[in-house]
DNA sequence: TGTACATCAGTGAACGCGCGTTCACTGATGTAC
DNA sequence: TGTACATCAGTGAACGCGCGTTCACTGATGTAC
């Protein structure tokens, strides 16, 4: 290996991927360093070139966590720029996404975990959440504009709510159902 | 101390009531068997006494918390064998059902770690979450049936993700917004 | 009723394993002359 | 261009701590006579 700085910059990165996708799918203390540095191609020992701690990791996988899904989100449509309700909805409710915990929404994966880490997580996670409702508030096109601030924040809450209780369900066709019930719901809304 | 059959079992019960509060509260792994024992007001060795494993403990620890819960809900109505929407919808929604993680809602606490955790827990989970979807279907008195189903499922999912969401958002008037938000909405669903 | 013995919930030290972190070392790349 | 040296990303063994589990022991209660 080299140490040219774009070297170390793209281990950094894949270490921060690896982490960012395994930190949803096993909870924000389900990975060890050494099983971590193992799956990126890499020795423990290592691990303290790029970063101070574990727990300076967990916080730049977290932001790359919320990086990620916004990508995914805004690829996920025909206008990447503004994705419709509709395209959102069937992105945000599909299997895939139930499917698919580490490369998924950060908040339905990690709603536990955040609610109980430290403020720097807290304050990053509140801004997305801001950011999230304003872009859903967006999607609802309303003459009245309090009832669609309130239509928003129902439909965020209902969409990261059918995705935790359908990845708890252990019966396909009821996870489904629950899919499939908040999706029409939520479709509905971005329809006036 | 003695060791008669009750003593033997009041014991049991408050051990694993610390830990119903506990595993909400921190997650199913945030707490350590010597940590709740002396919680519990006992010392380390006598836990496996009463479990066989740390695991049997959360298993039962799990299976208590819902109870919790459903007693608590049931007691928060003016009837409590056929608890309202509005009067479920208040209790749930509250900011002390939101600070109260550890006597919470078990799925707005440990989402996560249920949709990680083995087929007995996700069982039971999926039991409890399709009683919920009944009892909130029950409470939606609609002419449609179909329409009636639909609505209690996705008003059970925007209760559990609007407390999810609040409890992690670091900013109280925009947490206690999300709150009201669902609450106007799921309390309007009770009226028909 | 009183006495001797058995039971077993609870004690607390000890064990072993895993995990985060440290550290002396390696060897490829970059720089100086 | 070639050579000697410096740098530093990455290595992998070792350390120390915490946690789940085990175990020999205690002492209060229950039972037998």
């Amino acid at each position: 290996m080299g140490h040219s700085q774009t070297d170390k910059q793209k281990t950094h990165e894949t270490i921060v991927a690896v982490a960012s996708r395994r930190l949803r799918e096993r909870g924000l203390d389900g990975i060890g360093v050494a099983e971590l540095m193992k799956e990126a191609g890499l020795t423990v020992g290592g691990f303290y070139k790029h970063f101070a701690s574990r727990d300076d990791l967990v916080a730049e996988a977290m932001q790359s966590a919320f990086g990620d899904w916004e990508r995914k989100v805004r690829s996920s449509g025909v206008n990447p720029a503004d994705v419709s309700m509709r395209d959102y909805v069937n992105n945000y409710l599909s299997a895939e996404h139930r499917d698919d915990t580490g490369g998924g929404c950060p908040f339905a994966a990690l709603s536990g975990d955040l609610a109980r880490s430290g403020t720097e997580c807290r304050e990053l996670a509140t801004r997305q959440i801001s950011a999230n409702l304003e872009d859903m508030t967006a999607r609802i096109a309303r003459d009245d504009q309090k009832a669609g601030r309130q239509n928003a924040i129902v439909a965020v809450c209902a969409l990261m709510g059918a995705i935790g209780i359908a990845r708890i369900i252990d019966d396909e066709p009821l996870s489904s159902e629950i899919l499939d019930a908040v999706k029409t719901f939520a479709t509905q809304l971005g329809e006036n």
